[in-house]
DNA sequence: GTCTATAATAGGATAGAC
DNA sequence: GTCTATCCTATTATAGAC
């Protein structure tokens, strides 16, 4: 009696969550009223509260899904063997996959980073994106570490380089028509995607100098 | 009959600007209300009608005051004698120091960046915010192009290598508690930002990769 | 699980007295 | 230039029928 495939069946927690997340990304948690997103999944406002308890726990929840969806991808990445330049390098590649292919995602994630003051920070689902966070950063720091001991990297400061790829990649999928406008072309176009990868890792390999004949 | 020196002479509109510059930086546009602002500088919600004529041209006039604020500094050191790096160079040094006196303005600067969708920009307090900021862009471009065109510069994307730039400013100091926990102190700590300079710099100037022998 | 109805409040903005 | 009073709408959330 094929159950319908699970591509297929999705429960109405699913699509308010599909419904909310572009809400969020565009307008912030503020800016989104619930009765937004009730008419766009098509329920009534009340029916929201049957699935999630307040409209903090389905930002909170948005937020959860996204970073399980980036988790594994990076961490992959990071966690392969080889050289630690190289994995950084395929860990970039992999965070602006993810990012490229759901725009909605780098805009969430910047302002989650400064929407704490509206959200207590309490739900099981805000730590559990706290956590998948950490995860992904403490990564990526044993993979700066690792290759300034193996001698590869610069002795520089690991929350600050930290800092400089999460602006490099998030921050710039993030910046909207701003973005669009100085590069002439939309962010997500596919050629800007690879320029972006190649750009970054171009400037942690060989800085803004020109580079000398040998490398 | 010596009047009030410039400097106390406070008029009801610096003091709404004032007490709405931080609330806008935290909480957002619409996360921001009229009541909270009003209450904060001892006016009434329907006094700031008489000053502004919505919460939209209010938080413009923040915008376009803050943009004021930054625009010379950072216009003075691209514009300064010198070799492109070091102008360049000089710019993030002013650009840091006013982002880091002035703690509201990375978030601003950030959350306006996505925050278009609820503005009009039909202000003319947008129009000119927008003005200082295609004038920052386009100095901090000139100076690229030179170097590049010197031969001391890579020649990598002009708007990529800005994009990569408020990455590593703007939003560095816009990333709030994440941040803070991240660097293991604050943020606006005088040594990280001196910290921040210097390691933007190193970045650079010599990439992630440990620098050769000869420099 | 979904609905209608409603509560209770806060939102931006205006009118008009002083 | 500031106030009180008011308008109208939108907000999150709940109660209770189906």
């Amino acid at each position: 009696m094929a159950a319908e495939p699970a591509s297929l069946r999705q429960p109405s927690r699913d699509k308010i969550l599909d419904a909310a997340e572009p809400l969020f990304a565009r307008q912030g948690f503020s800016g989104t009223g619930l009765a937004e997103v009730a008419e766009r999944v098509g329920l009534s406002k009340s029916s929201l509260f049957h699935h999630f308890h307040s409209k903090a726990q389905l930002y909170a929840a948005v937020m959860a899904r996204i970073l399980e969806h980036i988790q594994a991808p990076v961490l992959a990445a990071l966690g392969a063997a080889g050289e630690p330049l190289a994995r950084l390098e395929r860990a970039i590649d992999a965070l602006v996959d993810v990012l490229a292919a759901n725009p909605t995602y780098p805009r969430l994630l910047l302002r989650s980073l400064f929407e704490d003051d509206e959200l207590a920070g309490d739900l099981p689902e805000e730590q559990e994106a706290n956590a998948v966070i950490r995860r992904i950063v403490e990564a990526l720091g044993r993979v700066l570490h690792e290759g300034v001991a193996a001698g590869v990297l610069r002795a520089a400061s690991v929350p600050h380089t930290v800092q400089t790829l999460i602006g490099a990649t998030v921050y710039h999928f993030a910046s909207g028509e701003f973005g669009d406008e100085l590069l002439g072309r939309p962010l997500f176009a596919a050629a800007e995607v690879r320029r972006r990868k190649d750009e970054v890792k171009a400037l942690l390999r060989h800085g803004l100098k020109r580079p000398r004949r040998t490398d």
